[in-house]
RNA sequence: CGGGACGUAGCGCAGUUUGGUAGCGCACCUGAUUUGGGAUCAGGAGGCCGCAGGUUCAAAUCCUGUCGUCCCGACCA
């Protein structure tokens, strides 16, 4: 058996899982965020795969195989050869033809199904495959958690029309449920943006667990949960009954932030408005939320609508007449996006466009106006938006998402059929996508202790491992060669660990890897017709009869699920 | 991409400040003694000190460049 473990953890390991799986011999690194599965790790990954499978075929969907290479013109015809931006892997051939490594194969699918279904009678379709993707992160991370290639699920479905469409996400969410509880995860799906890939509604699926990279805010009373970058909250904002005091500009030398004006004024920092400045499909547009508070991206991109959006650069800034650390809202000829609590708000404080000076007692409608809207990263402590209860903030690793993507790709990539009436109508697509090695690191993240990885029954890379005490006495070796013949054929999967080692070097062997269940054979118990036993999760030890040995590992294997 | 750090044996590290021809622990090989939670002793093997230039009588060490890796941030269907 080919497991390389490690007594001392690699240095570039950060996170439990990625520790603990280059310590067990699954994974070893090739480059920045590309692994070799070793064969437990490939083991314990085809465990979650064929989960995944199994739940998949389950709902209907078939499995077929797309190519990881795809030719630049399906992407030119979905229009995201240009938009997708550095993280698409492209290629040339060796004729100079573009090709892309596929992250995703939404264009592949809708070109398929585009070529091969013309009836209303032949939908609804659900397809999926499990393989490669390519994205080239600017920062690979946390071993499997974020990689540059990785395996992946992604299932599409075609529908007539939205009911369909509604049909089978729902079948999707519920697959999604089963295939994580079915993995031992403690998990929880969660409202998400749907983002460059497009469309109209979206779920991610959440493992929690500190090291994950997701901010989730969920209610303490209700079953409300999102990812915050679309969070909303229920906190009203009530109009402020302050009267309007007169508008006055004052000298703030050297105040380069919110915090160093509002002391230099004396102001509360919720009665100061903040100005960014972002580039949308090349034009500056102001956001304004107040001074305590943090701008959502990702909100005002969708409000907008803007396929390319940044932070705008000094430059631009320049060129649209604004002074860096002094923008305002008053007299301002650009673009202006107002969070609806800059609205509310009273004689609040903003620059004065000309540096150096700030404004003071700047009101809504009677000083500036602008497009309104809920610009701002809701906070924990927060109101629940559906109900009185309040929210929390948790950690989350994204392990799984299901979107609604409506018609966008099939009609860019020509995906029509013929109604009942004989007219030509554009599918209704569904897309679900499941991070296979990101789950299998979940789960470790979950699932471990200080002596290692402690799988959950239906992902281990073996259910069993059966260690002799000393490969020197013919008694054990003949016991656990009997035994292992025996589990193997009830179609257990079993490691004996046979090598010549200490008794010792076997045990933490066989914690470090995490089989959930370890049978020993030693001299002692085997002389009184006597297996031993140790549960890996909680430690529960006792022993078995050598006789009964296959039932009794039977009852303990279905008391371990 | 911005900021920070690091590349010396399979893994973890020291040595770099002050240039003198590479070392420790674990792992590996041989032998002996051991053998129920990572044994002990003895003997060994293993290094283009990331790579390329430069300075110097002499470079792991100084200089320049370059590649790679990790962390924070930004970014991310």
């Amino acid at each position: 058996m080919f497991a390389p473990t490690l007594r001392e953890v690699p240095a570039d390991a950060e996170i439990i899982s990625h520790k603990l799986m280059l310590r067990s011999g699954m994974i070893r690194k090739v480059a920045s965020g590309i692994y070799t599965y070793l064969p437990l790790g490939w083991r314990a990954l085809n465990k979650v795969s064929n989960i995944v499978r199994e739940e998949m075929d389950e709902s209907g969907a078939q499995e077929l195989m797309f190519p990881i290479v795809q030719p630049a013109e399906l992407w030119q015809k979905s229009g995201r050869w240009d938009v997708y931006g550095d993280e698409l892997w492209r290629v040339k051939d060796r004729h100079g033809r573009d090709f892309c490594l596929g992250p995703t194969h939404e264009e592949v699918i809708a070109s398929l199904v585009a070529g091969e279904v013309k009836s209303h009678k032949q939908l609804p379709l659900m397809l999926y495959q499990i393989q490669n993707k390519y994205r080239d992160e600017r920062r690979p991370r946390f071993g499997l958690m974020r990689g540059r290639e990785f395996v992946m699920k992604d299932c599409y479905s075609f529908d007539r029309d939205e009911q369909g469409l509604d049909v089978n996400y729902h079948i999707m969410y519920d697959a999604y449920t089963r295939i994580f509880n079915r993995c031992g995860l403690d998990f929880r799906p969660v409202e998400a943006d749907n983002g460059a890939i497009g469309g109209t509604s979206s779920h991610e699926f959440m493992v929690l667990a500190d090291s994950g990279e997701a901010e989730i805010l969920h209610c303490n009373k209700c079953e409300y949960a999102a990812n915050v970058e679309i969070a909303n909250t229920g906190s009203v904002q009530q109009v402020s009954e302050e009267s309007e005091q007169e508008i006055e500009k004052i000298l703030t030398p050297d105040c380069r932030t919110i915090d160093d004006v509002a002391a230099f004024l004396k102001l509360d920092t919720t009665k100061t408005m903040k100005a960014l400045c972002y580039t949308a499909d090349d034009e500056v547009v102001i956001v304004f939320v107040r001074g305590d508070r943090r701008l959502n991206e990702i909100k005002v991109q969708n409000h907008l609508g803007a396929t390319t959006f940044y932070m705008s650069t000094e430059e631009e800034l320049q060129s649209a007449g604004l002074v860096q650390g002094y923008i305002g809202a008053v007299d301002q000829k650009v673009k202006m996006l107002l969070d609806t609590e800059v609205t509310t708000g009273k004689n609040l404080c903003c620059g004065a466009n000309d540096h150096g000076y700030h404004l003071i007692n700047v009101n809504y409608k009677r000083d500036f106006d602008g497009e309104i809207g809920n610009f701002r990263l809701v906070e924990a402590g927060e109101k629940c938006p559906h109900c009185d209860g309040t929210l929390e903030s948790a950690r989350g690793v994204e392990v799984g998402q299901v979107f609604k993507l409506g018609t966008k790709y099939s009609v860019s990539m020509g995906a029509y059929y013929l109604d009942e009436e004989g007219k030509s109508q554009p599918m209704e697509m569904g897309c679900y996508g499941i991070g296979v090695g990101r789950t299998l690191a979940a789960a470790i993240e979950q699932n471990n202790d200080e002596n290692g990885i402690v799988w959950p029954l239906a992902i281990a890379p073996y259910q069993i491992i059966i260690v002799t005490v000393s490969e020197k006495s013919e008694t054990q070796v003949a016991a656990g060669e009997k035994l292992y013949g025996e589990l193997m054929a009830k179609g257990y999967e079993v490691i004996l660990d046979d090598r010549h080692e200490r008794a010792g070097v076997k045990f933490k062997d066989a914690d470090l890897i995490g089989i959930p269940l370890r049978i020993t054979i030693g001299d002692k118990s085997l002389a009184k017709g006597e297996l031993e036993y140790k549960i890996r999760r909680d430690g529960e030890a006792g022993v078995i009869s050598v006789d009964n040995a296959v039932s009794e590992i039977d009852a303990l294997l279905a008391k371990i699920k």
